[in-house]
DNA sequence: CAAATGGCTGGA
DNA sequence: CCAGCCATTTGC
């Protein structure tokens, strides 16, 4: 017997090897082979009697085990056609390495009432064990060392514990309104459709999540929860675990590698039926999955943009239903390919507009000046504070400055490597790149050897250094990337009401639930719009939609105040009433002439590494020779000093197909990444 | 991807 | 003549 075997090299299709007499090796198993002086693991796509490779084959050395089943390869077969790399690239990247779970629950393999005479018996000479292993009858974690004296006797038997959150839900069954249970019944008796779950913040799209999960479950099949980033997780599986009265998983990057080698064999064994993760937890292989939700479906995070395969979680979903999957997509702020897709009928729209609890916020836009904290956004402050409730203030840009020119010959200060502007940092005194994150303590201007710098531009250290200057008796706390390691601590301080001000970028813009918030400002809805992108517009109603969907969340009223110099723009003036479809006809009305998604598609070529200019011209020609349509190539700032050139295919449905045909073996040093959603 | 190959340069 | 450097090809 032959096995085609997907090996982790960017490009090279399977390769054969012979099957050991003796050895069981189906597709999908993870396999040790021989190539060339190495030996690499891959995975067994294939399985036939007679070889297709015309030399000597190498045979199989050794089994891993089963890490999928024949159903899923296609999903991860056109995730790497895509993004142009090897199926087994993709495999190697998106399957966990086998590991080993560290942290352990003990389990009793007698029965209680035997265990509570053993502990007596133990009292005499092994007090410490006889501790142990009344820990473990009371349900407490015994001592590590005990513990594992008893497993060596066989009292006891090491599991691995499975990752949770230190939050608990208890369950209220809250009665449904006519559109949620509108939607719950056409999602449950649907089988491999799309639909888009389209409501406002508080309009109770969570629930509608939760029972057709709860009656997905109950028909033996299994259910995934998907959020964009981390920081969502905790609510919606506390929520769940409650919700579904089962077990539910948590599946993300930062996961120690033994769960999530726990999780992905459990998903595939059928011992773990329902999930809550981020964008890599759409290719977990449950071999019988009846949904999959995408909360926040436009959320550019469900993007996979640091290496290939550069796939989106939701277009990996929906890949599933052909095999019968429902996908449940949800937003306030879809995408507007999205909602595109859904006018056209290609994805079933849901809308669900009555908000469940509280009205929906006031939003005041209101001129930005030369103050960080303007005289509005200060009354405001003041009003809110004085009647007990608690200030979230939503700033972009980290550090205290975000940009500095020479005092002399006005040069803006860069990063040598990456040429970004450089932020000054209050906390380390220091320059600093937010790129590769190099201090630069003592610069000086590399054109004219000036050593004073006019700073400019706000950043999130300097809104909190406003805010208890302006309010010294106030506790004021930030969360960005800078202080995220201590996000735990600063968020169950807001929860106890021990912070007034919470100052924060992006991460507290969307999910956070304190029902004490009443005042969300937006210091600079500017700085959203500024970046080059015909995105910008859409991320910026996006992420002022969110923000405005913190306040006022619990039985106290909302409000919102928006610091911009450009109240006239589409994306704030719609975002400001909440009203996404007047925001999607003018964004269309926009990207239409300029044929942009959702009327054309795109794909964004990256060139890196020595002569990149040269190389991107070359294949710019190449392609337009091929008939396509290539926008640039520009260069774009270099990563640690190695230079880099993009170019934008633009095309029809069938753009990839083509690329592939037109560039059947990728050139080195080239990536492509289908769809992009960020372009800058 | 890592290792092997092949073509070229420059030093002796 | 061969070491050292690059770009290209190979591996099953």
């Amino acid at each position: 017997m032959i096995a085609r075997v997907a090996l982790p090299i960017p490009r090279a299709g399977p390769f054969d090897y012979l099957v050991p007499e003796g050895m069981e090796v189906g597709v999908g198993d993870r396999v040790l082979v021989p190539l060339g002086k190495r030996r690499l693991w891959g995975v067994v796509v294939e399985l036939q009697p007679a070889p297709g490779h015309p030399g000597e084959l190498q045979r199989i050395e050794a089994s891993g085990g089963r890490v999928l089943l024949p159903q899923h390869l296609s999903q991860f077969a056109r995730v790497a056609a895509d993004s142009s790399v090897s199926v087994g690239l993709a495999l190697g990247r998106l399957i966990p390495p086998r590991a080993r779970s560290l942290a352990k629950r003990y389990v009793l393999t007698v029965p209680p009432g035997e265990a509570q005479r053993l502990v007596e018996r133990l009292q005499g000479r092994a007090p410490a064990q006889a501790r142990a292993l009344a820990a473990v009858l009371s349900g407490e974690a015994p001592p590590a060392d005990p513990a594992r004296a008893l497993a060596r006797k066989g009292l006891l038997r090491p599991e691995p514990l499975p990752f949770s959150f230190p939050l608990r839900e208890a369950r209220k069954e809250p009665p449904l309104t006519m559109g949620q249970e509108q939607a719950l019944q056409a999602i449950s008796g649907a089988e491999g459709e799309t639909f888009l779950l389209f409501g406002p913040p508080g309009a109770g799209k969570t629930e509608v999540y939760l029972r057709a999960a709860r009656e997905v479950l109950a028909r033996g099949r299994a259910a995934l929860f998907l959020e964009p980033e981390v920081s969502l997780l905790p609510q919606l599986w506390a929520r769940a675990e409650a919700a579904l009265a089962a077990e539910v998983a948590l599946y993300f990057g930062e996961l120690p590698r033994g769960e999530r080698w726990r999780v992905w064999q459990g998903a595939l064994r059928g011992a773990i039926r329902a999930a809550c993760g981020t964008r890599s937890a759409a290719f977990l292989p449950f071999p019988d999955l009846g949904l999959v939700v995408v909360d926040e479906e436009g959320e550019p995070a469900y993007k996979q943009e640091e290496m290939a395969p550069y796939y989106h979680a939701r277009e990996v979903a929906r890949l599933r239903t052909s095999h019968g999957v429902t996908v449940v997509l949800g937003s306030a702020a879809p995408q507007v390919d999205t909602y595109f897709a859904a006018e056209r009928g290609e994805i079933r729209l849901l809308p669900l507009p009555e908000r469940v609890v509280g009205a929906p916020p006031r939003v005041h836009l209101v001129p930005r000046g030369e103050e960080v904290i303007g005289p509005e956004l200060q009354a405001a402050m003041d009003r809110h504070l004085a009647r007990g409730g608690q200030v979230l203030l939503f700033i972009n840009r980290r550090g205290f400055f975000t940009g500095a020119a020479c005092r002399a010959c006005g040069m803006v200060l860069r990063c040598p490597g990456c040429e970004v502007p450089l932020a000054f940092y209050l906390a380390g005194r220091a320059f600093r790149c937010h790129v590769c994150g190099r201090a630069y303590p003592e610069p000086c201007c590399p054109r004219c050897g000036g050593e004073r710098f006019r700073l400019f531009g706000v950043g999130s250290e300097r809104v909190e250094f406003e805010t208890k200057r302006l309010f010294p008796s106030l506790s004021v706390a930030r969360l960005d990337t800078d202080t995220a390691p201590r996000r735990g601590e600063i968020l169950a301080a807001l929860a106890r009401g021990e912070i007034d001000v919470l100052v924060g970028t992006q991460m507290v813009g969307k999910g956070l639930d304190f029902p004490r918030i009443t005042l969300v400002g937006v210091i600079d809805a500017d700085g959203l719009l500024s970046v080059p992108d015909f995105r910008a517009g859409e991320r910026t109603f996006q992420l002022l939609l969110a923000a405005a969907g913190r306040a006022g969340r619990g039985p106290w009223p909302g409000e919102v105040i928006v610091q911009t110099s450009q109240p006239d723009h589409y994306a704030i003036r719609f975002a400001a009433r909440g009203d996404y479809l007047g925001f999607y006809r003018e964004e269309l009305h926009y990207r239409e002439p300029l044929r942009y998604p959702p009327f054309s598609r795109l794909v964004r070529l990256w060139v890196e590494g020595g002569r990149a200019e040269v190389k991107a011209g070359q294949l710019a020609r190449r392609l337009e020779g091929a008939g396509l349509e290539v926008l640039g190539p520009v260069r774009l700032h270099p990563r640690r000093g190695v230079p880099r050139w993009q170019l934008l295919l633009r095309g029809g449905p069938g753009l990839l197909r083509e690329l592939r045909e037109a560039l059947p073996q990728l050139p080195p040093g080239v990536k492509v990444d289908p769809d992009p959603v960020r372009l800058f």
